[in-house]
DNA sequence: CCTGATCTTGATGACTTCTTGACGACGTCC
DNA sequence: GGACGTCGTCAAGAAGTCATCAAGATCAGG
């Protein structure tokens, strides 16, 4: 059974998540602010979180990060402000995909679905799909149903790469450029938008319309299975 | 009954290891350190090695390649350190897998799983073709069909048994250069050009337009059967 | 010690990939 | 409705990588 913990100072929404994951098997932890939280997870161990940033002691980032120094369980973020930088800072600390408030419970519950599956079983090197492209990341090899292969470059397969190794999560523009082309080149946004172009014109139907590759505005992208 | 071999200096992880190995059928054998470790696994032969590579005494990548002069057995890293060019070293030296800690066990359980099962179904030695020539790799011999063969030498054979063991894979030019000329050798990528055209013009239709062996550029080359 | 094969090293032109700049489309905020 | 910032796209120069030819160094066998 999934044990998930949920962290908010609204008691409506704390009411709301409470009975919507109970009736779907979830075991449900809650916390009302940062400190409680932490113990909690330390405690009981929850297979997710579900983190509002607005607390009224810690910081919500300040708790991811206090998390991540001991475990990778997924964290989900609720937050209220929109096209807030926090958003970013959090997932950047380590948390897994971000929902914006007021939300649709439906969608929390579909990335709890996502962040969650994620977590189990994933086979390190099982192909993946994007468009009618088979893609093993294992051996570098883009295949089409019709057989024919696209070749990618280092750079491609190097975003490509970490992207679907986050299959459903938003990954920011830092994480990415970070990873690919360094430290020094957080703010080159231009390369990602360059290369997630190309990408899309090789492995999405339409690339103008892209259903694996997506963007999420001012935060970064996200690889949907 | 697979035999595993856990290497690690934290007690607490070979104990949950070992439980959870025990559980579910595996004979586990442990070392605490690096030259424990290459004892053990030349006097017991285990099927399956899982490696932290933070050991007291030896660096992990060493124990890795130490291990690889003598067995192609499955090794799969444990590492606290999440930069990627460890995790490039690691898979360079002849790792398998990489998890990084804090780990949860279900996925190293997979991955133990992935790595065993990929271990059965490879057949090592059938005779592959190459232009108009039928390479068998057991026997080192290349025969065309008019019956007369070419002769190639000791480090094109070498060079030959990697890509064609890895059919269809992106082989990278710093594995390449590891397996054949050793660790000190990693950036002489002209070595690689130099033996390629060697094997192209000995074994292709058209040297100058391979199909069988191909230049991913920035990345390696691969094998297309 | 000599000879032929193999390995190593150097130089050059061709090609691929990366980087950079410019511009229009879209959405948001004031 | 207009200014602003972000995004997607096209295009071209810069940088890096590769294939090939060629010659010197090294090694093994006779």
């Amino acid at each position: 059974m999934t044990r998930v913990l949920i962290v908010d100072d609204e008691p409506q929404i704390l009411r709301a998540l409470r009975i919507n994951l109970t009736a779907r098997q979830y075991e449900v932890l809650v916390a009302a602010d940062g400190t409680a939280a932490l113990q909690v997870a330390a405690h009981d161990r929850p297979d997710l979180v579900v983190l509002d940033l607005g607390l009224p002691d810690l910081d919500g980032v300040e708790v991811i990060r206090k998390l991540r120094t001991w475990t990778p369980v997924p964290i989900i973020v609720l937050s209220g402000r929109v096209g807030s930088s926090d958003k970013v800072d959090a997932l950047d600390a380590g948390a897994d995909d971000y929902v914006t408030k007021p939300f649709n419970v439906d969608e929390l519950l579909a990335r709890i679905r996502a962040v969650t599956r994620r977590q189990g079983g994933a086979e390190p090197t099982a192909p993946v799909r994007i468009g009618r492209f088979t893609i093993d990341l294992a051996a570098r090899t883009a295949v089409a149903d019709s057989g024919e292969s696209v070749h990618l470059t280092k750079t491609e397969w190097h975003l490509l790469d970490i992207l679907v190794r986050n299959p459903g999560a938003l990954v920011t523009q830092r994480y990415l450029l970070q990873q690919v082309w360094g430290p020094t080149y957080l703010h080159e946004t231009h390369y990602l938008r360059q290369y997630l172009a190309q990408l899309r014109r090789k492995l999405e139907y339409d690339p103008a319309r892209p259903r694996h590759l997506l963007t999420e505005p001012g935060m970064g992208y996200r690889y949907a299975p």
